[in-house]
DNA sequence: TCTGGGGTCCTAGGACCC
DNA sequence: TCTGGGGTCCTAGGACCC
């Protein structure tokens, strides 16, 4: 009794953050054994899929074969050695890397895996925020046992929770992941991150001065390439220095609302709970092209894209059961300069010939003088078909009773 | 050899209403 | 005729994340 009562008390909250290592690549790794420990890159298309040669063996696709527009969605920690990473263009990173092998995005068979970890976990801990198809954040708090101490470690339980998640999660898909075990879901981000891959790290609020002070700002999640530019141009590089500054000096610089969530984080401090459902605020659909198309010379084809895109945006509102008022357009042109316009609707639609009009309004709103890289639409404010309106589509409702006229279908021929 | 696709949230100005 | 402030909605852009 008396070891345990003169031990640190642990926190009200426990959260974890779990991800999972090299996702793609490491599902990849179970179709294709054979590659493990070789720098492998997954982001290309269909065309890149291993071919099998008569004598059994495969025979994939390296790097210096792709041609085109793609970017890395993963690497495998040998490639990242050979400091190709995700979001880096596949053209650069072959030249970096050209003999690393190029595997095929398959977003599929990753929904496959990232529900099964995530059914595992449940087992083990069953709040779970998603945050994408690699990661969550647990809320352990109330997990049996996890205050238990272990002989004189008092953070015995919490160490033996995040193994039984990890073996639960090995167990179910044969792939390992990270854990970061915090107080704060903003400190169990960063805590998740600094034993990959296949570790557990677990940091209590008196290591924030030690721990998460001398590192760098970007490994905040919420400082990203802008924020962190900035930054480095004031003289700030870790975040002790953030937490050195004046709160006051901060929101001078970067805003009430971003100056005092820096300070903030900074000292580690995060209430955020851990959010174990939540709706879509929009479903969209883009794509970029293989080479930028003109408005007027390639009219025909952007015509036909734009077309499938409000047809696979509608079938995607089906399946998951959603309409919505507002569309959205998106246009980047040469030189990565994106433009967008929306227009809300008297009423919710979810057919792919009202988007298609809708969208095709907000397109008569861009000057279209320069070559198109990427075509987007999107669909916001959404409801469940048949759910009561929203009080302010109501008072839209009331205010005009009739139906919104589209513009005339012949103002349809643009694009 | 630049820079995918799917999201969320924030800001800020103008319209409109009370 | 001028002058307010608050609140909500809509729109456009941008930062950031996975």
């Amino acid at each position: 009794m008396a070891e345990v009562a003169s031990s640190a008390p642990l926190p009200e909250r426990l959260i974890a953050h779990l991800d999972m290592d090299a996702f793609y690549a490491s599902v990849e790794l179970l179709r294709y054994p054979e590659l493990k420990g070789q720098a492998v890159v997954v982001g290309g298309r269909r065309i890149h899929a291993p071919r099998l040669r008569e004598d059994g063996t495969r025979e994939y696709s390296k790097l210096r074969d792709y041609t085109g527009r793609g970017v890395i969605t993963t690497s495998t920690y040998a490639a990242r050695d050979l400091g190709v990473f995700s979001g880096m263009g596949l053209m650069k990173a072959a030249l970096r890397a050209p003999d690393a092998i190029l595997l095929p995005t398959d977003f599929d068979a990753y929904r496959h895996y990232s529900r099964l970890f995530k059914a595992a976990v449940a087992e083990v801990a069953p709040v779970i925020e998603d945050r994408g198809i690699d990661e969550i954040y647990i809320d352990l708090s109330d997990v049996p046992g996890i205050r238990e101490p272990v002989g004189h470690d008092p953070l015995g339980g919490v160490r033996a929770v995040a193994r039984e998640i990890k073996n639960s999660v090995l167990r179910a898909t044969r792939l390992t992941c990270s854990i970061g075990i915090t107080p704060n879901k903003l400190l169990s981000k960063m805590a998740s991150e600094m034993d990959k891959p296949d570790g557990i790290t677990l940091l209590m609020a008196h290591e924030i001065e030690s721990r998460i002070w001398p590192l760098d700002v970007r490994k905040i999640n919420g400082i990203g390439p802008k924020a962190g530019a900035k930054l480095a141009a004031l003289g700030i590089e870790t975040i002790g220095q953030i937490a050195a500054a004046d709160p006051q000096w901060l929101i001078a610089q970067f805003g009430k609302s971003y100056g005092h969530w820096l300070h903030e984080a900074s000292h580690g401090r995060d209430s955020r709970p851990v959010v174990t459902h939540s709706e879509p605020v929009s479903i969209s659909r883009e794509t970029t092209f293989e080479r930028d198309l003109h408005a007027v010379h390639d009219r025909a084809q952007l015509s036909e894209i734009f077309t499938r895109l409000c047809q696979q945006l509608a079938t995607d509102l089906e399946r998951k059961g959603y309409e919505g008022r507002t569309i959205g357009l998106k246009l980047r042109f040469e030189g990565f300069h994106t433009v967008t316009r929306d227009l809300t609707l008297d009423a919710p639609v979810a057919d792919a010939v009202s988007i298609r009009r809708a969208a095709g309004a907000c397109l008569k709103r861009v000057p279209l003088d320069k070559r198109i890289r990427l075509l987007g639409v999107r669909v916001g404010n959404l409801s469940r078909p048949g759910e009561a309106l929203s009080a302010s589509s109501q008072a839209v409702k009331r205010k005009q009773q009739q139906p919104a006229s589209g513009p005339a279908p012949e103002s349809l021929a643009l694009f």
